[in-house]
DNA sequence: TTTCCTTGATTGATCAGTCAATCAATAATA
DNA sequence: TATTATTGATTGACTGATCAATCAAGGAAA
């Protein structure tokens, strides 16, 4: 380790087979690829795929990082100089921009909800999301009674999961307008003075 | 095939397998469940399980089209006496109830919602239950015009979905008493008169 | 004795992971 | 400049394990 002595492929290498597990995942549907495939996809051999993360759940536990930090890179600016239900506003846009909604994003993000079930990094991975969502949520529902904004953050969290599965599952909701505006709505209800509804106190 | 020279250990050993099924998959989380380990906990071999369902697809589809059975047999007598709101509340309290609830139920549900991208048989079985879903909603918000009617029932379908999801991950929602006062409330705010928002007309 | 029921053993395929061996590029040296 | 040592990059071939599916044979009721 004095200098250095070979070109330094390792970056190009791992996002290379990071982008081709996402583009395997996303045509198989499911977790179940095999190396070869991600490794033809990269246009490497398995065996530098083995080299480089050590293992297959170490591939797959790299491109769910990945797809969150994609994530979190998009929300960060986005949020950042808003406040109130303007930052809501921006959190629904970016989770269901085109760019999240794509199948093969959508399928990848489902395969990984499933295998979370069992892999306890993935787990951890998921929570940090989960939670960084929620708190990005409320961050923008301050105006708003605690329980109440957690009621509605709750909702708002699992629309927009919902609304995933069913593109992913290529029914219902159509486009990531589409799906938006659905949220959207239920933002403005939810935020709406109503008469005397609903089991939670607001403003 | 004459009459019936032998005692019908068939529909026992079907019923056996799938709750087999149902219960490895729940345990493991994915459909990567091995028929050894479905036939081992129905107490036969593997070869009896080929010898009943055909294939190891064959027995996931109909695990699939049992879980659905059931549900359709849980929501058809609870809602046939009523109408309107009441008719959908009353679908909301039998997607939501501990029983559909529960965390194995829940994992098949995701598991066969990855698989439907692949498999054009469960597919289909998952475009009949998001119909049948869609036009149960439809069924109990005939007081409203169609187009406000079709956007409640999609946030409520993706409402619904996306409480699945969260349960499966054992984050979010807590339990089925929790998740159902989730859909309730969206349901409230969208039959109360508001204001003026939303992008739909409403009555 | 016919007919369903049931299994153990086997097979063929798939796949993750390993390993020993090249290739290539640079840095040190003479 | 020419040579050589060093080291990352890369691969083909191999292995050990897993698993779906098959089959031929052995019960047991009717």
């Amino acid at each position: 380790m004095n200098s250095m002595p070979k070109i330094g492929m390792e970056p190009i290498r791992r996002r290379a087979l990071i982008d081709a597990a996402i583009s395997a995942i996303g045509e198989r549907g499911a977790l179940n690829v095999t190396m070869s495939d991600i490794a033809g996809r990269a246009g490497v051999s398995t065996a530098l795929a083995h080299h480089y993360f050590g293992g297959k759940d170490d591939l797959l536990f790299a491109t769910m990082r990945h797809i969150l930090a994609q994530l979190g890179n998009e929300i960060r600016p986005a949020i950042a100089p808003l406040s109130g239900p303007e930052r809501v506003r921006a959190i629904i846009a970016v989770n269901l921009s085109p760019d999240q909604f794509r199948p093969e994003i959508i399928a990848a993000w489902l395969a990984f909800y499933v295998e979370a079930r069992r892999d306890a990094a993935l787990g951890r991975l998921f929570r940090i999301y989960v939670h960084r969502l929620h708190s990005d949520l409320m961050s923008g529902l301050t105006h708003l009674p605690r329980a109440r904004a957690v009621h509605i953050a709750r909702g708002l969290a699992a629309l927009i999961d919902g609304l995933y599965l069913r593109r992913a599952l290529g029914e219902g909701v159509e486009d990531s307008a589409a799906a938006i505006a659905l949220v959207e709505d239920y933002l403005d209800m939810a935020l709406a003075p109503h008469p005397s509804r609903g089991s939670q106190p607001h403003a």
